[in-house]
DNA sequence: ATGAAAGCGCTAACAA
DNA sequence: TTGTTAGCGCTTTCAT
């Protein structure tokens, strides 16, 4: 009722009370208002509303910051992922089973950028997190051993770490690209081609090789089918003539990724994906808007990021366990796109 | 060179070594380790060598939270937004700002729940963080007085906020409404219909009040063309029937925002958006794929998330200066389902 | 240029 | 049941 005493005048920078503060204030001992703070069912009730009024009267908050450093647990776990405020549907599973487990989560955008990525791991250890969830894009984390050994909880997701033994989890990306081979080829299609990611990225070089093996598989030769880059549209763009032009074009397309998909067709320009199948690793925003609607081999994003949060608090639990590697499944959602029939063979 | 020593056994939970440990390694005080650590010019090089030496022998990592317990600044901002992990180029600008400035991003999802809001704002503010930018759901904020006169600072982002006063950035509704509005009836339609948010949403009233502002200067009656509500399948149909049937239907649309945006495209189904004219609020992700190209208003995220941590800044930086209230401009991009011409008049 | 010692605000042994 | 006291690991006066 009676404003805080202590100079909390307008307009000044009011100096915060602490527990020492709300103890005089209560009369009680300091250990009394953390007890009550922390709902300690062993303090008396009138105790309890004497502190409860000083906390009230003061606008105490306590500091978290002191009660970590002190308890030496932060009850936050960092995710470093290449993108956040971009749809990621494992990031977002991860905020929800952080949260499931009362667990506050400090994302960060490593942004495709390797010096980023070092920085933002540096400096999640130098906050003592309780454990970190990594999509790794550096080619070597060794530098990241001694945090491992000191004790630092860390998971990888979508590709595995070189240079350090963490738990891993990962989309079954063989099994998506056969899947995506063998539903074409169901539709009567004999040349199928593939354009996708850098093979120097982890899932581009899985992706294309688990596609040169379906080829192989099917007793067809890989030569100009596998088309794996970088995604720009003039790439992509060379890549689609090379598969679609020549004396024995592809009738059927695999995507590696989102963006391959999304160049694909904004390469192919509006309805052309009408006259080509294609199915897209991945799926993408609005595909059941456009035309046609888009088939594509969909991860299990939540799985992926629920398992991720598992293995880190499992990891948090037990340092000592053996190193997991978790491999979620993928599906195949037809729409449309990767139903179009192989067309009639005319000649040769 | 030498492993370390304490007991760094493998298996075991290593204790990680303090400035106190690298002192006694070092056989320097520990102000001088901390000199150090800071980059302190003050220090002789031969210091600096043996420290250094000894910091690498222990892999000696400082501990932040010490430090910021110590300093009182956290180096970290927080933003409470509805949603990160998804498309959110305002949070993505925030973030980018933020690392400009060398602060740490704490960003978590309001997840459009009120109490989710409050328990967010509450441990950002226990956590004492440097500020927060927050995108707020609720009703009223007063609980967040005492906080802001504690010296919390905090900016409001799209919609102000009602029982405190804060720093405030946000898009000009009335003219992108205006905009898209205009657009349309320069296109020759003469009924435009608007669907869009909830009103209880602050941006929804806003854009629903200026496009009945619209129709009134363009001296059409307001009645069956004004649609706010809550963003479903079934509201947003009965809308659409509601606005496109009847015996003076309209010939376009203006929807309020991304959802709704797509939410009447999914309704229309393929290419229906060709027979009727739609300008939506808000960018929309593969707009430029879809059939015809969607035309939208487009907020200027990045300058509304730049100047959010701009405020921020500003407002850490003299905690007593008036309260800023800063509006962004929207633009028109025109792709095509804006463009659509209104039917000729045939009878009535 | 370096060091000794006092805290930041909280929790946790240990006493009473 | 409540209080006393010693830290968590760092920065920072203040001496030297």
């Amino acid at each position: 009722m009676s404003p805080a005493p202590g100079g909390n005048g307008a307009g000044g920078r009011a100096k915060r009370p602490t527990m020492v503060d709300v103890a005089r204030e209560a009369g009680v001992a300091l250990r009394t208002v953390s007890r009550v703070v922390n709902d300690d069912p062993t303090v008396g009730p009138e105790y309890v509303t004497k502190v409860r009024a000083a906390i009230a009267a003061l606008n105490f908050r306590p500091d978290e910051r002191a009660r970590q450093l002190r308890t030496g647990i932060t009850g936050t776990i960092g995710a470093a992922v290449r993108r956040i405020a971009e749809l990621n549907p494992a990031l977002a599973a991860i905020e929800q089973s952080a949260r499931a487990s009362r667990l506050t989560l400090l994302a960060s955008s490593t942004d495709f950028d390797a010096s980023r990525e070092h920085d933002i791991l540096v400096s999640m250890c130098r906050q003592r997190l309780d454990g970190i969830i990594v999509e790794p894009f550096a080619e070597n984390h060794a530098y990241l051993q001694p945090e491992i050994e000191a004790g630092m909880p860390m998971v990888a997701m979508d590709r595995p770490m070189s240079g350090v033994a963490v738990d891993c989890v990962m989309s079954d990306n063989a099994s998506g690209i056969g899947m995506a081979f063998h539903h074409l080829h169901q539709h009567g299609h004999r040349r199928i081609a593939y354009i996708g990611d850098s093979e120097r990225v982890f899932s581009g070089h899985e992706r294309a090789s688990a596609f040169r093996a379906a080829l192989v598989a099917h007793g067809q030769s890989v030569t100009g089918l596998v088309h794996p880059g970088d995604i720009t549209g003039e790439r992509v763009g060379a890549s689609l003539e090379a598969a679609l032009g020549g004396p024995d074009p592809a009738t059927a397309l695999v995507t590696g990724n989102m963006d391959s998909t999304i160049a694909v067709l904004r390469r192919l320009g509006p309805q052309a994906a009408s006259r080509l199948a294609i199915v897209g690793f991945d799926e993408v925003p609005l595909a059941d808007l456009l035309q046609p609607a888009l088939t594509v081999v969909a991860q299990d994003t939540a799985a992926i990021g629920r398992t991720a949060v598992e293995l880190l608090r499992e990891r948090i639990a037990d340092p000592s366990r053996p190193v997991q590697n978790v491999v979620i499944p993928v599906s195949l959602t037809t729409r449309g796109s990767g139903e179009v029939p192989a067309p009639a063979v005319s000649a040769q």
